[in-house]
DNA sequence: GCGCGAAGTTAGTGACCGTTAACGTCACTG
DNA sequence: CAGTGACGTTAACGGTCACTAACTTCGCGC
């Protein structure tokens, strides 16, 4: 770990690392063109550097993804489990935590959510089974609370439903740029969730 | 042009032309690794002639996929209106009906419904936009049922409530293998996609 | 049988692209 | 100020891959 040496005076907030930058720009463009669709140049020129300097930040071109997906799924699997800790009791307010932390971040994070469900095969193998099990974790979680609050559902048709859910929540790269601000979207999204998950209930 | 002609009456069904093979099969492949990741030798490989063989019967691996999509879309589109048509007068039994079209269509095709979010963009500048064009006019068709249905609904909201639900029905690929028989599960996102349309009244 | 076109084959070919090599440039540090 | 190491550069290499060329095979109408 390098570079947080603040040159010369007082630190200001968060002066984003190369590696950070990096990331963050090839997030975008996997997410716009697909992993295989986007060249290292490419990349390096939308930090500013060009080509092979990257090489002095990443390993390659597949250590960037696999930074990127395992990033996004222990970030997801963290955050639920911190709203399943901050919620024991009430399964129905646990369900809408969880939904309230995915929305937000799908709305404030969606090249990775791009990313997510549709690049994870050029991992390497035992990359791509650490972000399976991160993800299956993570769905985990809303199955186990899914199913505290519709008892009767059975356990594969809670695990389907929660996976249809995050289809839907996942869906805001779909929407493109017509869609109303920020909050009201993820008003609607809320919504259409805990209608999704209410019809469980009959 | 084409290569056989039923005797006796337009060519019906079936005698899988050398064409549909290597599009199933290439949907297949594009489906699960990837337009870039998957190679001519190995769409050939799988219908039993090797590589430039497929020269034969396409332009270029991009024709295929552009032929495959623009397939989808036409089919969805058409698919839709033939619904819309049928049940001009009550505006739930033509969601439902849409609803239905979907599901079956998800279930039935879910290599082509991958395909359909994940590659656009490899197509070429005309081909896109007769696809999207296809797809913006098959989710007008949703949107106006979904307004007949909630008339205070604003228009913005009811186009990304249709694109969440898409997203939820198009969750099939991420389901894996674990789930139960078709019918279950096709019922289940039946269920799943009205609750989500049913939050939209309150 | 003969010609012919549809459908394949193998052997290139050229382009692209990820990666490495070799080299330059500063900012610090002792 | 010499030395060093982080950070970039350009040039080249090697492999992959879509696509083409040249050639064979085969069914079929006449």
């Amino acid at each position: 770990m390098s570079t947080q040496a603040a040159p010369g005076g007082t630190s200001r907030v968060a002066a984003p690392t190369r590696r950070e930058q990096i990331l963050k720009e090839a997030a975008r463009l996997f997410a716009e063109r697909g992993f295989h669709g986007v060249g290292v140049d490419e990349i390096g020129a939308a930090v500013g550097i060009s080509g092979p300097g990257l090489y002095r930040h990443f390993a390659g071109k597949d250590a960037m993804l696999a930074e990127l997906l395992v990033g996004i799924s222990e970030r997801l699997l963290e955050g639920g489990r911190a709203r399943v800790a901050a919620a024991p009791e009430d399964p129905a307010a646990l369900l809408a935590s969880l939904v309230d932390g995915h929305v937000d971040f799908a709305l404030d994070d969606r090249p990775l959510i791009t990313l997510h469900d549709r690049e994870l095969d050029r991992l390497r193998e035992s990359d791509r089974r650490r972000v399976r099990q991160l993800q299956r974790q993570y769905a985990e979680l809303w199955v186990q609370t899914v199913r505290d609050l519709h008892p009767a559902t059975p356990e594969s048709e809670a695990r389907a439903a929660v996976h249809a859910v995050f289809g839907l929540l996942n869906s805001t790269p779909h929407l493109g740029s017509g869609l109303p601000d920020r909050d009201a979207t993820a008003a609607l999204l809320r919504r259409l969730a805990h209608g999704a998950f209410g019809a469980l209930g009959s």
